[in-house]
RNA sequence: GGCCCGUUCGUCUAGGGGUUAGGACGUUAGAUUUUCAUUCUAGAAACAGGGGUUCGAUUCCCCUACGGGCUACCA
């Protein structure tokens, strides 16, 4: 390996939502360029007009910048290799595969998609290479005259790689170590389109080469053409700067088989883009991790530990602790699938470990989406940390912190109005009338007790009322200590709950 | 079909020629919590199959099976 500086890139095609698998991609290059102290690059792949999306450029921004994993370089940020989008750069490429042409690697082909077509339609295991190209419209069956007559008549045409006889590609995967591959198998790959912009795989190795990329780690869909690649680097003459190459496992579907698509979250009921993405043709809303209440941390921290381990039992690693123990070669090389049960437990856990205070800005929209208004930030700072051990995604603040501060809509009542007794009638309104005559009785602690003792002067078993006690606070069978909860709502709102909900019992 | 990659509990994975094959999610059972959740304890649960190599293979090699990917003027 060499020890030129460290620079990665992540290069997605503008096209729709961020995938799962997309931002572990980002997360992998943005691990292994922070710990070696290198550049992450973003470039935008916008060489197919036909699948280019509006708006999806600002969106997959968005979702580095909610991730926390900014690029150095990118579109938006600049920097020293710009432009970072290849439609910006579609002269480029042309000039690099007409370098190709000359040299003997990459000819002009003609054949129409319909031609092409019907030919993968009637011959058996048909591919554009060794076999089949001399019986093709192309610069190399063709004579030279008509190919230059078809050239000036400005002929649709495009340039395809040549892809030699006999030979055996292999290279050193980061994460496979030896992969290797017969070029008789490889067909003749487009390298520029009719329409000037450059396929996926000149494009590829022309911005590596020029944005200095050191290591490029993608999807695993990528090593049939890796040997493409390879070529091409060697072509152009740029072998020794070729960078380590890290194909990446697969995230799979939880049931069933295949790649884990925007349907199976569908299906299945779970995200799978990072945001929310709404498509302005269809009308479609594809839910994401961050609206469903996931935090970027737990989100980073499920992601880095689908296909990658350090070798521990640690299974929360901060973004921090990511950086200084990643490493490529202890990413596993076997798809997963994905598990959104475990996916909920990192985030359970992540909101365990958060504090109030940086947990607060988000309680407070889910609260705030829900109608309610919170006005003392240090009440629902005490709110938050008597439930968040309960919560395992963001909405969940509202079910569990909601009648701190508005009161129940609706009670219980099948847990309470069957044992409904006079007794216990008797008891709350002593009870009203215990919490008007004490000022601190909340305040001071000792509430509990003076409950316990009350219920037994009525004749009464304390758990037969703790339960009608709570539902009238809560509405329900759920939340933190019952006389905790007491104390936060304070006397007047305690006293207030407990008289609606007794007409409510009593009824 | 062809080519490439892969295969340890249901899932994510550790391990690696000799181990009681470890952890986590989920699950089951208990404890705690006069609610629910948390927490704690315990349990069930895996080396795809067949050949080699070897004193000994889950681990190394080969084959098969299975899974996945690619096979576009999409990335």
């Amino acid at each position: 390996m060499t020890d030129k500086k460290v620079r990665v890139r992540f290069a997605p095609s503008p096209t729709g939502g961020l995938h799962l698998g997309g931002v572990r991609t980002v997360l992998f290059n943005y691990l292994f360029a922070k710990k070696h102290k290198g550049d992450f690059v973003l470039r935008i792949e916008d060489t197919d007009q036909t699948r280019y999306v509006d708006g999806a450029e600002e969106y997959i921004l968005d979702c580095l910048k909610w991730c926390g994993l900014q690029p150095d370089e990118s579109p938006v940020a600049g920097g020293q290799y710009a432009p970072y989008r290849q439609s910006e750069r579609k002269a480029i490429y042309r000039e690099y595969a007409e370098r190709l042409v000359m040299q003997g690697h990459a000819y002009y082909a003609f054949d129409t998609s319909e031609e092409l077509d019907k030919n993968r339609k009637e011959i058996p295991n048909f591919q554009y290479g060794q076999a089949y190209r001399d019986s093709l419209r192309n610069s190399l069956s063709l004579p030279q005259h008509e190919v230059d007559a078809l050239l000036d008549a400005g002929t649709p045409h495009v340039i395809r790689i040549k892809i030699p006889a006999d030979e055996n590609i292999s290279f050193n995967d980061m994460i496979r170590g030896h992969v290797s591959f017969e070029t008789n198998q490889v067909d003749d790959k487009v390298l520029l389109k009719a329409d000037g912009m450059p396929t996926y795989h000149l494009a590829v190795v022309v911005d590596d080469y020029l944005m200095k990329i050191s290591h490029a780690f993608r999807g695993e869909e990528w090593l049939p053409s890796a040997p493409v690649h390879l070529l091409l680097w060697d072509y152009l003459g740029w072998k020794a700067d070729m960078p380590q190459w890290a194909h990446l496992p697969l995230i799979l579907k939880p049931d069933g088989h295949g790649k884990l698509s925007k349907r199976d979250g569908a299906r299945l009921g779970f995200p799978v883009y990072a945001m929310t993405w709404f498509d302005a043709k269809t009308g479609e809303l594809t839910p994401g991790f961050r609206e469903l209440g996931f935090l970027p941390e737990a989100f980073l921290n499920l992601l880095a530990t689908l296909g990658w381990n350090d070798g521990t039992d640690q299974e929360i690693f901060t973004l921090d602790e990511l950086i200084e123990k990643f490493s490529i070669d202890r990413v596993s090389k076997a798809g997963a699938k994905f598990d959104f049960e475990k996916a909920k437990w990192f985030n359970a856990e992540w909101i365990k470990r958060l504090n109030a205070e940086s947990l607060k800005p988000k309680v407070k929209a889910t609260l705030e989406e829900k109608g309610i208004t919170v006005n003392n930030d240090d009440y629902l700072l005490t709110v938050i940390n008597l439930i968040k051990d309960r919560c395992v995604l963001i909405p969940d603040f509202y079910q569990q912190a909601g009648y701190f501060f508005e009161q129940p809509k609706e009670y219980d009542l099948n847990s309470v109005k069957p044992k409904w007794t006079d007794a216990k009638t008797v008891f709350f309104n002593a009870l009203i009338t215990l919490l008007n005559n004490n000022e601190a009785a909340l305040e001071a602690h000792d509430f509990e007790t003076q409950f316990k003792a009350l219920a037994e002067e009525k004749g009464l078993k304390v758990g037969d009322v703790m339960l009608p006690f709570r539902i009238m606070l809560v509405g329900g069978k759920f939340g933190p200590h019952v006389f905790d909860i007491a104390a936060l709502l304070g006397k007047a709102e305690t006293i207030s709950r407990i008289t609606k909900a007794l007409a409510e019992f009593t009824a």
